[in-house]
Formats: structure tokens, sequence, C-alpha cells
DNA sequence: ACCGGGATCATATCTCAGGTACTGGACGCT
DNA sequence: AGCGTCCAGTACCTGAGATATGATCCCGGT
């Protein structure tokens, strides 16, 4: 894209927007497990900044929803019924509308990337490829939100898809589960490719309340205790 | 809501919050007005506080979407055409979502509620009492979050609701838009108590569209200029 | 010996004032 | 007029201090 010939120089980016992701994907990769405490004063020592940043930084995360006050303090999202719930819901519904949208908006180049790589995400369910079908489930939701042509809300699914990969107990729990869910996407990309925006909109929403259940019913086996 | 004896006691709010709820309202009610400039140092000196609330304060704005940057610091976010579409067609999604699920979940004393504040919009709007008019349409529709029994869905929805009244180039262009609105609240409220999910959900995200379009002719009537 | 309650402490957030780097414009010089 | 320099205003970051709250320990009563 940029044909000049001095390249852009690389501006240091935002204290804290460096530590916001610096913590988030700590968080993503479990590096932070869910209920470990994060504090301003342990992080900012962790990253040898001043505690502002940090404390900006954990605020956004707060609002997002991946860390949540406990007593005392911060503590990683604990995944439960009503939070798991709470952010699939609103995904889904963030993602029919994208879905909606992409199917009237995307070009003919964004239309195939998408079959593309539902193919690719089918492919890597199929042969047990665990890392590279989620990078391409990944790849599949942000270019359908890019699809969409509205910054907004390509903005507030990225949050949202951060939040539900945060909440899932384990990744990949069943690769069964994950053929189910590339053929969705497939679906998915060939009603966009076709420009069916009510059809895509469906499949979408039914698309990430189906994995909704699957991660519901993982995470009721693996913790039936703590009802409250 | 809360019918406990003893009411919650009014714990002294964060500085940053009530910092955050003074320069919203202020936006909202345009004694800040669109484009206007707004820096950390003339708020904190405005509202005698440190500059550090006011910070966090306007990071959360920013984020939000009511104020952007701009050369040299921040201002008050200027109603565009892009912007109109992107908040209104985001608020749209978030809102049919909302409906389809108060239409399952709420209960009778909330279905009564909508019923009631939607035909109150409508007498207002008949009267030509803008005012009461405004107050009746935001009710309804916070009504109608608190009912999908979301909270991630319901705290987005009261974001959008600020961000698009923010957007609306003048309060209540015509009374018969107005009237045309209330009509659909009515229409709305009655497939919710109905429990038509889908037909709400519809509903809902027509009637969000159909302001939307009723601001951006009010937009580029209003200026036809700056078509950058 | 055990339990309840209150003072104390430790640690967290919250707020402040100050300093630094950078940006855009105004001003003066050539 | 064109160009380099200075200046005012801004966000950004730091470190320290103020404040609140859960945890701990001690002690008296049963």
């Amino acid at each position: 894209m940029n044909a000049s010939p001095l390249p852009f120089i690389d501006r240091p980016e935002n204290l804290t927007d460096r530590v916001l992701r610096a913590i988030r994907d700590s968080i993503v990769d479990r590096t932070l497990s869910p209920g470990s405490r994060v504090s301003e004063a342990q992080v900012a020592a962790m990253l040898n900044v001043s505690k502002t940043p940090v404390r900006e930084a954990l605020l956004r995360l707060k609002h997002v929803g991946l860390v949540e006050p406990c007593e005392r303090g911060l503590q990683v999202v604990r995944p439960s019924v009503g939070a798991i719930r709470d952010a699939y819901e609103f995904r889904a519904g963030l993602e029919r509308t994208s879905s909606w949208y992409a199917a009237n908006r995307a070009d003919s180049r964004e239309r195939e990337r998408l079959v593309h790589l539902a193919r690719q995400s089918l492919k890597a369910a199929e042969a047990h490829e665990a890392a590279a079908f989620r990078r391409h489930d990944r790849d599949f939701h942000h270019t359908i939100a890019a699809a969409s042509r509205n910054a907004v809300l390509a903005q507030s699914i990225d949050d949202a898809l951060v939040l539900t990969s945060v909440l899932r107990e384990r990744d990949v729990p069943a690769s069964q589960d994950s053929v189910s869910c590339a053929h969705e996407h497939v679906s998915i990309a060939q009603a966009v490719l076709a420009g069916q925006a009510e059809r895509a909109a469906q499949l979408m929403s039914d698309h990430v309340l189906h994995v909704m259940s699957i991660v519901l019913a993982a995470h009721t086996n693996a913790e039936p205790e703590t009802s409250a």
C-alpha cells in the first residue's frame, strides 16, 4: 500500500495500548488464568512501567469484561453460566448484523476469501489441526466483520470475540464439534457469496449460539460445583 | 426494582465516573456543542479536580465514540453521514437482539409497562410535547434492554442510545415523524406482549433504521457542505 | 478451649501535582 | 513570499501521597 521511498517511521504506540495488548494477550493464552488476581502495582512492576497506564488499560479491560472486580481488586474473569450466556448471545446478535451487511457490501475479493477461509477451517478440523482451525476460524469472523463496512460494529465484534474465547473452558473440546462448526462456516460463506443477507444472518446467529451450547456443556461438565 | 427495606447506601462514586457523567450529560444536552474542543486541563480546571480522572473519563468517551481525536487534542463528535450510519446500524442490530430476547423473557409487569410507555409516547407525539415524547422514547428502549436479561447487551445499548442521541442534528425535527415512530413503538410493544420474538425483532430493527433515515435526511438538508 | 468482636495492619485503588515530548501555528528573518 | 525558529498548548507518563477495605491478631467472656 505504501510506495513512498522513505518508509513511515514506526512511532511508539501509546504505553496504555501496549500494556492493554500485553495483558489481553496474557489472558487469552492463559498465562493469566481465570480467577487470578491482577493488580495495578503488580502489573506495573512486571512490565516496568508506571501505574497510570496500567490502570487505564485495566479500566478498559473491565469495561470489555475480561477482568471483573472482586473483593479487594480485580481478577481475570471466571467462566460462569451467566457470563457465557450473556457474552455469546451478545456476540450472536452482533455477528448476525455483520453477516447481513457483509452479504450486501462485501467486494468480490472478500467473498472469495470467506469461502477460502471456511474451506481451510473445514480442512483443518477434519485433520484435527486445532491451532490451524482456530486461526482460520478467527480470520473468518474478522473478515466478515470487516466486510460489514461498519467500524463501530467491527470494533465491538472484536471485543466480543476476545471475550468469548476467554470464557471458553478449554480450547477445542472435541474435534467433531470443530467439523460441524466448519461446515456452518462454509454455509455462511456461500450465503454471503450469493448475497443472501437474511440467510447469512440467520446461519451466523445459529452458528454462534451452537458454539455457545457446546461451551456451556463443556463448562457444566467440567465444573458442576460453584452454584453461586 | 429494588424492594429491600434498607435502600442501598449511596456510596461516594468514583471521581472518574462522576466526571464521565458530567461530560456526557453536557454533550447530550448540547452544553458542549459538536466540534467544540475539550481538553484534560480545561475540564479539570472547570470541575476543580485533577487531570487523571478527567483523562480516564475522556478515554472511555473516546472509546464509546462521543469524543474523537482531532488535530491537537479531542473534540466532541461531529455528526457525519458515515458516523450516523455506523451508529444507527449498530444500534439497530443491538436492539433487534434485545427485542427478541425481551419477547421471550420479559415478565408480565415489564410487558405491560412497555405497552404503557408506547401509548404514552404516542400521546405525547400527537400533543406535540417533544420533551415528554423523548422521555417516554428513552424509557421504552431502556425497558426493552433491561427485559432482555443480558447485562452485556444492555450496557452496549445504553452507550449506543447516548451516541445516536448526540449524533442527531437537532431534537425532534418534525412532529409527524414522532407520531409515526410512536406508532412503531406500539407495534413493537404489542409484539413483545404477545411473545412474538421474530416479529418484535424485525419491527424494532425497522424502527431504528427508519429513525436513521430521518436523521440522515435532516443532516444532509442542514449541512450540504463539508463533503470531506 | 473456643468463640466473638474490635483495634490494627497491609495492600489495593484512587487522586494529585509535576515533568516530558510533541504538535501546530505564529512570528520574524532573509 | 518563502523558510526557519520559537512558543503556547496538548496528551502522556511518572512517582508519591491519600483513602478505603479486607485480613489478621489479640483479648476478654463464656
